[in-house]
DNA sequence: AATTCATATTGAAAGATATCGATGTTTTTC
DNA sequence: GAAAAACATCGATATCTTTCAATATGAATT
Protein backbone atom coordinates (compact mmCIF):
# COMPACT_ATOMS: atom_id res chain seq x y z
CA UNK A 1 0.00 0.00 0.00
CA UNK A 2 1.53 3.51 -0.66
CA UNK A 3 1.79 6.09 1.61
CA UNK A 4 -0.81 8.34 -0.43
CA UNK A 5 -3.41 5.76 -0.18
CA UNK A 6 -2.35 5.39 3.60
CA UNK A 7 -2.90 9.41 3.50
CA UNK A 8 -6.26 9.31 2.42
CA UNK A 9 -7.32 6.75 4.85
CA UNK A 10 -6.30 8.80 7.34
CA UNK A 11 -7.57 11.63 6.38
CA UNK A 12 -11.15 9.78 6.04
CA UNK A 13 -10.77 8.76 9.55
CA UNK A 14 -9.94 11.73 11.06
CA UNK A 15 -13.75 12.76 11.25
CA UNK A 16 -15.78 11.28 14.09
CA UNK A 17 -18.97 10.80 11.87
CA UNK A 18 -16.66 8.87 9.33
CA UNK A 19 -15.19 6.37 11.95
CA UNK A 20 -18.34 5.87 13.45
CA UNK A 21 -19.54 4.92 9.59
CA UNK A 22 -16.78 2.55 9.41
CA UNK A 23 -16.76 0.92 13.03
CA UNK A 24 -20.59 0.32 11.86
CA UNK A 25 -20.00 -1.30 8.44
CA UNK A 26 -17.52 -3.74 9.86
CA UNK A 27 -20.16 -5.22 11.48
CA UNK A 28 -21.79 -5.85 7.71
CA UNK A 29 -23.59 -4.02 4.81
CA UNK A 30 -25.86 -1.03 5.76
CA UNK A 31 -27.86 0.97 3.44
CA UNK A 32 -27.89 4.76 3.97
CA UNK A 33 -30.99 4.86 5.22
CA UNK A 34 -29.61 2.87 8.12
CA UNK A 35 -26.62 4.98 8.97
CA UNK A 36 -28.71 8.27 9.05
CA UNK A 37 -30.69 6.80 11.43
CA UNK A 38 -28.02 6.26 13.72
CA UNK A 39 -25.73 9.46 13.05
CA UNK A 40 -26.45 13.07 14.16
CA UNK A 41 -26.30 14.53 10.25
CA UNK A 42 -28.61 15.03 7.65
CA UNK A 43 -28.94 13.25 4.30
CA UNK A 44 -26.76 15.46 2.26
CA UNK A 45 -23.68 15.59 4.82
CA UNK A 46 -24.30 12.02 5.24
CA UNK A 47 -24.33 10.92 1.24
CA UNK A 48 -20.94 13.29 1.15
CA UNK A 49 -19.11 11.18 3.87
CA UNK A 50 -19.80 7.88 1.80
CA UNK A 51 -18.98 9.63 -1.28
CA UNK A 52 -15.23 10.21 0.35
CA UNK A 53 -15.22 6.62 2.17
CA UNK A 54 -16.04 4.94 -1.77
CA UNK A 55 -13.59 7.10 -3.83
CA UNK A 56 -10.83 6.18 -1.66
CA UNK A 57 -12.22 2.43 -1.82
CA UNK A 58 -12.32 2.19 1.48
CA UNK A 59 -15.92 1.28 1.27
CA UNK A 60 -18.33 -0.29 -1.18
CA UNK A 61 -21.51 0.41 -2.44
CA UNK A 62 -23.69 -1.92 -4.06
CA UNK A 63 -27.41 -0.28 -5.58
CA UNK A 64 -30.39 -2.54 -5.23
CA UNK A 65 -33.22 -0.53 -6.39
CA UNK A 66 -33.68 2.85 -4.51
CA UNK A 67 -31.26 1.92 -1.98
CA UNK A 68 -27.39 2.29 -1.11
CA UNK A 69 -26.18 -0.50 -0.05
CA UNK A 70 -22.34 0.35 1.93
CA UNK A 71 -19.95 -2.37 3.33
CA UNK A 72 -16.01 -2.55 4.00
CA UNK A 73 -13.53 -3.43 1.15
CA UNK A 74 -11.87 -5.94 3.16
CA UNK A 75 -8.62 -5.35 1.08
CA UNK A 76 -8.41 -2.19 1.48
CA UNK A 77 -8.80 -2.06 5.33
CA UNK A 78 -6.30 -4.94 5.56
CA UNK A 79 -3.71 -3.29 3.38
CA UNK A 80 -3.73 -0.64 5.75
CA UNK A 81 -3.82 -2.54 9.15
CA UNK A 82 -1.02 -3.88 7.38
CA UNK A 83 1.10 -0.71 7.29
CA UNK A 84 0.00 0.27 10.58
CA UNK A 85 0.84 -2.75 11.89
CA UNK A 86 5.02 -2.24 10.27
CA UNK A 87 5.37 0.68 11.84
CA UNK A 88 6.21 -0.52 15.65
CA UNK A 89 7.72 1.09 18.34
CA UNK A 90 10.81 -0.37 19.92
CA UNK B 1 -8.19 4.89 23.90
CA UNK B 2 -11.20 7.02 23.36
CA UNK B 3 -12.75 7.39 19.82
CA UNK B 4 -11.71 11.54 20.62
CA UNK B 5 -8.28 10.11 20.50
CA UNK B 6 -8.40 7.60 17.77
CA UNK B 7 -10.14 10.60 15.14
CA UNK B 8 -7.00 13.09 16.54
CA UNK B 9 -4.27 10.60 15.76
CA UNK B 10 -5.67 10.01 12.47
CA UNK B 11 -6.20 13.47 11.20
CA UNK B 12 -2.35 14.00 12.21
CA UNK B 13 -1.88 11.20 10.09
CA UNK B 14 -3.75 12.29 7.20
CA UNK B 15 -1.03 14.37 6.10
CA UNK B 16 1.87 13.25 4.45
CA UNK B 17 4.36 15.08 5.60
CA UNK B 18 3.63 14.24 9.44
CA UNK B 19 3.25 10.50 8.36
CA UNK B 20 6.39 10.40 7.17
CA UNK B 21 7.99 12.48 10.42
CA UNK B 22 6.29 9.24 12.60
CA UNK B 23 7.89 6.94 9.91
CA UNK B 24 11.16 8.32 10.44
CA UNK B 25 10.87 9.07 14.69
CA UNK B 26 9.81 4.96 14.86
CA UNK B 27 13.84 4.19 13.92
CA UNK B 28 14.24 6.56 17.29
CA UNK B 29 14.86 9.95 18.74
CA UNK B 30 15.48 13.18 16.34
CA UNK B 31 15.92 16.41 16.57
CA UNK B 32 13.70 19.20 14.40
CA UNK B 33 16.88 20.06 12.49
CA UNK B 34 17.65 16.51 11.23
CA UNK B 35 14.02 16.08 10.43
CA UNK B 36 14.15 19.72 8.54
CA UNK B 37 16.53 18.00 6.17
CA UNK B 38 14.81 15.32 5.01
CA UNK B 39 11.37 17.23 4.40
CA UNK B 40 10.95 19.16 1.53
CA UNK B 41 9.10 22.29 3.67
CA UNK B 42 10.14 24.99 5.97
CA UNK B 43 11.29 25.44 9.26
CA UNK B 44 7.94 26.98 10.24
CA UNK B 45 5.72 24.50 8.69
CA UNK B 46 7.94 22.10 10.23
CA UNK B 47 7.12 23.77 13.81
CA UNK B 48 3.71 23.94 12.94
CA UNK B 49 3.57 19.81 11.84
CA UNK B 50 5.52 19.21 15.59
CA UNK B 51 3.21 21.16 17.38
CA UNK B 52 0.67 19.15 16.10
CA UNK B 53 2.49 15.31 17.07
CA UNK B 54 2.95 16.77 20.34
CA UNK B 55 -0.35 18.52 21.51
CA UNK B 56 -2.07 14.91 20.68
CA UNK B 57 1.10 13.52 22.43
CA UNK B 58 1.77 11.08 19.99
CA UNK B 59 5.00 12.06 19.62
CA UNK B 60 7.47 13.25 22.49
CA UNK B 61 9.55 16.31 23.48
CA UNK B 62 13.20 16.79 25.09
CA UNK B 63 14.88 20.00 25.20
CA UNK B 64 18.84 20.09 25.28
CA UNK B 65 20.15 23.23 25.07
CA UNK B 66 18.66 25.46 21.92
CA UNK B 67 18.22 21.46 20.30
CA UNK B 68 14.20 19.88 20.40
CA UNK B 69 14.62 16.18 19.98
CA UNK B 70 11.78 14.49 19.29
CA UNK B 71 10.48 11.12 19.78
CA UNK B 72 7.25 8.45 19.37
CA UNK B 73 5.22 7.96 22.44
CA UNK B 74 5.07 4.12 22.43
CA UNK B 75 1.90 4.05 24.62
CA UNK B 76 0.16 6.38 22.69
CA UNK B 77 0.95 4.57 19.67
CA UNK B 78 0.43 0.97 20.64
CA UNK B 79 -2.87 1.88 21.68
CA UNK B 80 -3.76 3.17 18.54
CA UNK B 81 -2.49 -0.24 16.67
CA UNK B 82 -4.63 -2.02 19.22
CA UNK B 83 -7.99 0.12 18.28
CA UNK B 84 -6.78 -0.11 14.27
CA UNK B 85 -6.44 -4.11 14.99
CA UNK B 86 -9.64 -4.18 17.22
CA UNK B 87 -11.55 -3.16 13.76
CA UNK B 88 -11.35 -6.68 11.72
CA UNK B 89 -13.20 -7.13 8.83
CA UNK B 90 -14.75 -10.98 8.46
C1' DA C 1 27.44 42.05 25.22
C1' DA C 2 27.09 40.92 20.48
C1' DT C 3 26.46 37.27 17.39
C1' DT C 4 24.99 32.98 15.85
C1' DC C 5 22.25 28.95 15.88
C1' DA C 6 17.95 26.18 16.63
C1' DT C 7 13.44 26.63 17.12
C1' DA C 8 8.78 28.98 18.08
C1' DT C 9 5.32 32.39 17.07
C1' DT C 10 2.77 35.68 14.29
C1' DG C 11 0.15 37.10 10.49
C1' DA C 12 -1.57 36.41 6.14
C1' DA C 13 -2.98 33.95 1.88
C1' DA C 14 -4.79 30.03 -0.53
C1' DG C 15 -7.10 26.03 -0.34
C1' DA C 16 -9.73 22.34 1.72
C1' DT C 17 -13.60 20.70 4.63
C1' DA C 18 -18.06 19.97 7.06
C1' DT C 19 -22.46 21.18 7.04
C1' DC C 20 -27.11 22.21 5.52
C1' DG C 21 -31.33 23.76 2.71
C1' DA C 22 -33.04 23.37 -1.70
C1' DT C 23 -33.49 20.80 -5.62
C1' DG C 24 -32.67 16.96 -8.96
C1' DT C 25 -32.71 11.93 -10.19
C1' DT C 26 -34.12 7.32 -10.10
C1' DT C 27 -36.93 3.63 -8.58
C1' DT C 28 -41.02 1.81 -6.63
C1' DT C 29 -45.87 1.96 -5.51
C1' DC C 30 -50.53 3.23 -6.03
C1' DG D 1 -48.63 8.68 -14.77
C1' DA D 2 -48.62 10.89 -10.18
C1' DA D 3 -46.83 10.48 -5.69
C1' DA D 4 -43.53 8.87 -2.56
C1' DA D 5 -39.12 7.13 -1.06
C1' DA D 6 -34.04 6.93 -1.15
C1' DC D 7 -30.32 9.06 -2.41
C1' DA D 8 -27.17 12.52 -5.06
C1' DT D 9 -25.91 17.09 -6.40
C1' DC D 10 -25.72 22.13 -6.08
C1' DG D 11 -24.73 26.34 -3.89
C1' DA D 12 -23.63 28.73 0.04
C1' DT D 13 -21.43 29.52 4.49
C1' DA D 14 -18.44 28.95 8.24
C1' DT D 15 -14.51 26.99 9.84
C1' DC D 16 -10.16 24.69 9.62
C1' DT D 17 -5.63 23.66 7.38
C1' DT D 18 -1.32 24.12 5.13
C1' DT D 19 2.15 26.93 4.02
C1' DC D 20 5.55 30.61 4.17
C1' DA D 21 8.01 35.18 5.13
C1' DA D 22 9.00 37.88 8.82
C1' DT D 23 9.99 38.22 13.40
C1' DA D 24 10.69 36.72 18.21
C1' DT D 25 12.86 33.80 21.74
C1' DG D 26 16.30 31.48 24.13
C1' DA D 27 20.72 29.13 24.43
C1' DA D 28 25.52 28.80 23.23
C1' DT D 29 29.65 30.90 21.54
C1' DT D 30 32.93 34.39 20.80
Amino acid sequence: MKIEDVVSICKALGDENRIRIVQMLIDGEMCACDLLEKLKITQPTLSHHMKILTQIQLVNVRKDGRWMHYSINCDAWKNFRDFIESVSCK
